[in-house]
DNA sequence: TCAATATGTACAAACGTTTGTGCATTATAT
DNA sequence: ATATAATGCACAAACGTTTGTACATATTGA
């Protein structure tokens, strides 16, 4: 069935060297222990001509280290996280590390379960968004010596490195907007209670109705999905005092909302006004563009891959903790109200 | 720095039993080696208090297992393919593997290399969604007894299972219903020429054309990106027999299409109708919602987990090569022409 | 010429498991 | 009481690497 593997030592057979020559060699380690320029062809034609592929598990267990790092995400049929996990995928890749991508379906339980295999697979790295608010499992592994950064969502209490948007920042932004566009009954629906973008988009904006003299809104929801953005806008429509704008804090919660405006005959912006969380590149097609908060995910993922590895590599580096600015487009979504 | 880590060694000396029983064990082998009730409870009380985490990659090089399979798709950033990369890797777990995902970015050459990389980590298996037309380096895995599955894109001169919609039919249907609505200069855009879905669709698309008696039309475009389609689109609105309808072959070129549209200021179905292949949410929010041939992603996923692990345990299977058929989706943006 | 150094290579242990086999000890049958 | 079978467990090899060290031989310097 299966044709025999060739290993290090068929190799060193057929060149007459030793298993020792050629690990050396094929691991690029020729000049460090001076193998003779005909060695290294020898073994390097061999290679080549019997089709050696490395074991890396052997290598690893030997060398403890496993070139695998692994990234859990709460949803990967979420789109910002989709996009995330294909982009750090990428990165890792160009360090020569392969990454294994975890779903927590924004079960802390399974984020558990689902790190306890992944431990066992010697990984060397984490890039995590943790869902729930529970972070002794972290801390325990952080504390065990393993490399974790979080992105999106992270522990203020936590001393663990992590990259994310400045929410706050968003969300005070796109609120002060609307204000000024004369919106003062705006509704927001939120996601997850307790995960820190939202806690922290939920403070933004309500921090700038407060400022804007606005006391009274409404803030509802509690997950980050395509049915709550729905089931909650279907009851904001039935207010009595039924709100101009309505802020989404992810780009499912929109979906939800506009799915539930087409039922409802209501169009964006004549009827009211939104503003999400997140860019899709659909955004611009809808019926009407929607406004967003566009989270630099490029440069999120990116910059937590390097903190990882520069964890890794034990280069020392100025700061591990950074909220990236969001960029926020307005579109046609959001009505001036006079 | 790390703790220690606790291996099964470990776990011998604290009970006094050898390694031999605790692996067996840890393995749930108890019965079949017939250990001791109390020796099994007191093993595995250990285990726990250790906090044992079992090392894979000594297990994996002692057996040959990994419990690992490989995903290759062409590009991550196509929701489809993130669609079926989410699924498969949420039906792997199930069966206890890992899935290591990699992404070709349509390069025939990164292909083969993430393959390379991926046997060095003794995957067991591999789904894949091949990207060009080449298979001799698929054949040369498969003849070497690597468990193979393609999904999406396949090669019908290659005995390896796969499972895929039956493109031929979708894109055979909604061009005739195309014709049917009075539509007589559609234009194709297509997609990889080379590849297996996209020539079964330019064909059911030009056989109905001509089954329609409907000689002269034109089949433009070469990739599966949201610029290929924005690009032909231009073109074809130059034309002067501007085409009533266009069938795109996927998505992504969907998208460049009605990036053009709306530049050009043209709309569906009013000015030009749209129809095609993959679905997605997005869809019936769009300014006009688009028809589409939905591709059944979650059970192609299915299928095809479910085919792989059926070789891995040798497990007959009646067929291992399946298309499915797609539900096409009429919506507003196919206009009647009377 | 002889010691000292440089050059090229090999030995063997170790990484943490799994598993075929064998050896005690106890229970059962005669 | 003795032969046989059942029960419970351990030895030791093997998986394919990597690496500290040691050992030859060749080269150099005096």
């Amino acid at each position: 069935m299966t044709t025999q593997k060739v290993n290090i030592n068929d190799i060193a057979k057929k060149t007459g060297l030793s298993i020792t020559t050629v690990s050396r060699v094929l691991n690029g380690k020729s000049e460090q222990y001076r193998i003779g320029k005909k060695s290294q062809e020898k073994i390097k034609a061999a290679a080549k001509e019997l089709n050696y592929v490395p074991n890396q598990f052997a290598a690893n267990l030997r060398t403890g280290r496993s070139n695998t790092i692994a990234l859990i995400v709460p949803s990967l049929n979420n789109p910002f996280f989709a996009s995330i996990a294909s982009k750090i995928n990428a990165e890792v890749r160009k360090f020569g590390y392969i990454t294994i991508i975890g779903d927590s379906d924004e079960n802390q339980e399974i984020e558990k379960m689902e790190l306890q295999q992944l431990m066992s697979r010697n990984i060397e790295g984490l890039i995590i968004v943790p869902c729930g608010d529970q972070w002794e499992h972290l801390k325990h592994l952080h504390d065990q010596g393993l490399p974790i950064v979080c992105i999106d969502r992270y522990f203020d209490d936590l001393d663990i490195p992590f990259v994310s948007t400045d929410n706050y920042d968003g969300a005070y932004s796109v609120t002060k907007h609307l204000v000024e566009n004369g919106h003062r009954t705006i509704a927001c629906i939120q996601g997850v209670r307790r995960s820190t973008p939202n806690k922290l988009r939920v403070k933004g904006f309500s921090d700038a109705m407060k400022e804007s003299g606005i006391t009274s809104f409404s803030i509802v929801g509690d997950d980050f999905s395509v049915q709550n953005g729905y089931l909650e806008t279907k009851l904001l429509l039935q207010q009595k005092d039924r709100p101009t704008a309505i802020f989404s804090l992810s780009n499912t919660i929109a979906m939800g909302c506009i799915k539930a405006f087409k039922e409802e005959n209501i169009r964006i912006p004549d009827d009211i006004s939104l503003i999400t969380f997140d860019d899709h590149p659909y955004l611009d097609y809808l019926a009407t563009p929607l406004s967003c908060i566009a989270q630099p995910v490029s440069d999120i993922s990116k910059i937590a891959v390097k903190f990882l590895f520069s964890i890794l590599e034990n280069t020392e580096i100025q700061t591990n903790k950074v909220l990236l600015k969001p960029k926020i487009k307005y579109k046609e979504s959001i009505k001036r109200i006079v």
